[in-house]
DNA sequence: TTCAATACATACTAGTTGGTATGCAATTCA
DNA sequence: TGAATTGCATACCAACTAGTATGTATTGAA
């Protein structure tokens, strides 16, 4: 055993039960597999986190929300428009990083489809995340969007564009390829464009 | 034991295992539990299905195609136009039934999330469900749409609509409301009429 | 009516699950 | 420096898992 280092420890138990969890969803991810390949052990893990739901409570804060900080919230804000935002974070997206991005989805959107019915604690969590991420496309949308309609339009779309994006990747996943989440991401660019936000 | 009607035994053990892998998921889902309350036995189960993959996929195939089906491509093959008919499908989705459907979430895009990147028989049965709906939607289309654009138009837009319906389907589960899915729907049906298929 | 195939029923098993009990080592603070 | 407190390790456990072995009852055809 090397020396004590409890936030190091934490970390790696995170990390590792974020891509256990990743592939196999919440409910069918293990311990025991979490465990693997970390040096950490079953004391260690339950010295951390009281039980696996905490655990998968931590998973969600510290490293499902920073995934989708990282990959849509912070460059959306910094777009020059909703519509080249939602393009080129999109495009981004599916360009990088390896296949088992498209195969294995969203982990956002797979933890909503998995355990918001389920898991009160869960839900909150992943509504959180969902909801900065529209509040960040609703802020774009009323700094560059050209005026037009009631004051809850720019709230109206991005709602509606999140879940598209949640939706188009879903596509991809069930096709194990990135054409159909291009094609309707296209197709959402468009439609965000003649309504005045391109 | 009361008469052998084992059409009767293996329906009712779909019937069961349909509502099971729905609220739990399908790894998450257990024999014991789809057993309980049917009057059918472990022994039984076993001597319909020679596992419970095989189960899955029978559920999916004679459970959650009829459900898509019967809620989404039959009411859609008889639209009179592609915007009418989204948005009295989602409507009617929304209204019918408990609200444990939109808390649920839609059966098909639950099973999507979980299995198409872990089991390639899920994944096959899944896509054909997905591109029978898609198939309505652009025949639909070709038949009632203003002709303008590429033909593979239809097609596109197809596949946009389907995916930003399960994604509005999920954004409701998240919300446990019905309200954002609502909004976005109406969106999308507004964004339909405008591209002529209103 | 016999016989074989089908349709179950019961009991069991090997493996896995999340979680705990307990002990020791490292760290921190008085 | 001594004494808590924290951090971790090992061994264990009860519950649950899918699946099997084996038996019997029911069916349909000859």
């Amino acid at each position: 055993m090397a020396a004590k280092r409890p936030a190091e420890t934490r970390r790696r138990i995170v990390a590792s039960a974020f891509w256990e969890i990743y592939r196999q969803g919440f409910q069918s991810s293990s311990i025991d597999r979490i465990l693997d390949g970390t040096q950490v052990t079953r004391g260690a893990l339950f010295h951390h986190f009281p039980s696996k739901q905490h655990l998968g409570y931590a998973v969600v804060d510290e490293a499902v929300a920073p995934w989708i900080d990282e990959r849509w919230i912070t460059p959306l804000a910094g777009a020059g428009s909703v519509a080249d935002g939602i393009a080129s974070t999109v495009n981004a997206y599916l360009d990088a990083g390896p296949d088992e991005i498209i195969i294995g989805g969203c982990p956002l959107n797979n933890l909503i489809q998995e355990m918001a019915a389920l898991d009160e604690g869960f839900r909150v969590r992943l509504d959180r995340i969902a909801t900065a991420w529209r509040s960040t496309v609703t802020d774009l949308w009323h700094r560059t969007a050209t005026p037009a309609g009631s004051p809850d339009d720019a709230a109206r779309w991005a709602g509606f564009i999140v879940s598209s994006i949640e939706g188009l990747l879903g596509a991809a996943k069930l096709a194990r390829s990135r054409a159909p989440a291009d094609e309707a991401a296209r197709l959402l660019v468009s439609v965000i464009r003649t309504a005045g936000a391109g």
